[in-house]
DNA sequence: TATTGACTAAAATGGTTTTTTAGTCAATAT
DNA sequence: ATATTGACTAAAAAACCATTTTAGTCAATA
């Protein structure tokens, strides 16, 4: 079979994947129903993929591969670095909200029991970090910011949108928090503004 | 029997609780051990105690007890608000740090399944919300603080200060995070800073 | 009022059997 | 060769049952 043929089962799989995996995350779901769902026998998955955490690994890598899709548009805009560091803020709290197979990463169990998907969050978060440090870099470079350590900065960053995941996904206080994000983005940006205006 | 005495027999069970559950957490310990260590019979707890669950309750009431006394400290003295702020929040985080049976209340299965420890929790953020907001009111009337609404700054600053809690306490990354906290600090003092300097 | 210790009911634990499920592989089809 | 199948295995999960532990009670007692 053809190499375009031979992706497109492999994409099937995945979807297939996706779906049970976000609807029942890892543990409940069984191989044998993502297999069932696409009329294919068990077996042939293991063709595709060599065990149930390198298929959620795919899954999830490509779950955040959209969502890296989508804050890279923020980055690429080119509006005033306050207003980009603001809606990616945002819309990264959003999109990664919707990001049911990265919930599942974030889990206590899962968390120290699957050192899998180390890789996955790591690059993320190394993507992260590049985006940050790129938006903080050129609002210096354009007088907008007054940052002494961009890096030091984007550590902090990165801390606190990492640290508020847990409460806002597992703990569902989304809702309950979602003023409070403004307040917590505006003081950042705020801290980090320079008085150019 | 005395009220002293009574309130001594009292004491001794709560401490003899504390021992044991902040070495061996809520589930691990047993009524009869802790009756044991003290050499009483287990059914005398319960004269004091309507349940283990109380007994836990009084023994992290005591130790938040413990950690707002010293809190209290920081705010009364008449330092500038954004020095107190800071101490505030690096003595918050040590002291909590140490506060194990604090920390068995943000674990996910006590999460959900305890409810009863929600009333200490509930009036430990309502001691720390009136702390910070005193600075902070205090630091506008001085001019040292530039902050449209305090009580949304209160609300960002408590979001920050809860969510990095499971990271830090949890999760083991206190000494990670260590370098990164005293950035945290500087970029909420330098947000809310006025520039009277 | 305070303390005891035997008591109960419910939950936790341990051990065993059964079922489910991840992963393999020889056979087969393309 | 490249895919796909389905029966197979080994190991983990679930279900089951017996036993033990433990939270909580209470009548007796000091």
């Amino acid at each position: 079979m053809s190499d375009i043929e031979a992706k497109e089962v492999k994409n099937i799989i995945v979807e297939s994947a996706t779906l049970f995996f976000s609807k029942y995350g890892f543990y409940k779901t069984t191989m044998d129903e993502i297999a069932q769902h696409i009329h294919k026998a068990k077996g042939g998955i293991y063709y595709y993929f060599k065990s149930k955490e390198e298929l959620f690994n795919e899954v999830l890598k490509q779950e955040l591969s959209n969502v890296k899709a989508e804050l890279r548009q923020v980055t690429g805009r080119n509006i005033d670095p306050l207003t980009a560091l603001k809606e990616y803020m945002l819309l990264r709290l959003e999109l990664l909200n919707n990001s049911l197979n990265y919930h599942e990463t974030l889990k206590a169990d899962f968390f120290d029991k699957y050192k899998f998907v180390k890789d996955v969050r790591n690059d993320f978060h190394l993507f992260e970090r590049n985006q940050i440090t790129f938006i903080l870099e050129k609002g210096m470079r354009e007088g907008y910011l007054n940052v002494t350590n961009v890096n030091s900065t984007v550590d902090v960053i990165m801390m606190i949108a990492n640290s508020i995941e847990i409460p806002l996904f597992l703990q569902n206080r989304y809702k309950e928090y979602e003023n409070t994000i403004n307040e917590l983005i505006s003081l950042i940006t705020n801290s980090l503004s320079s008085n150019k205006k």
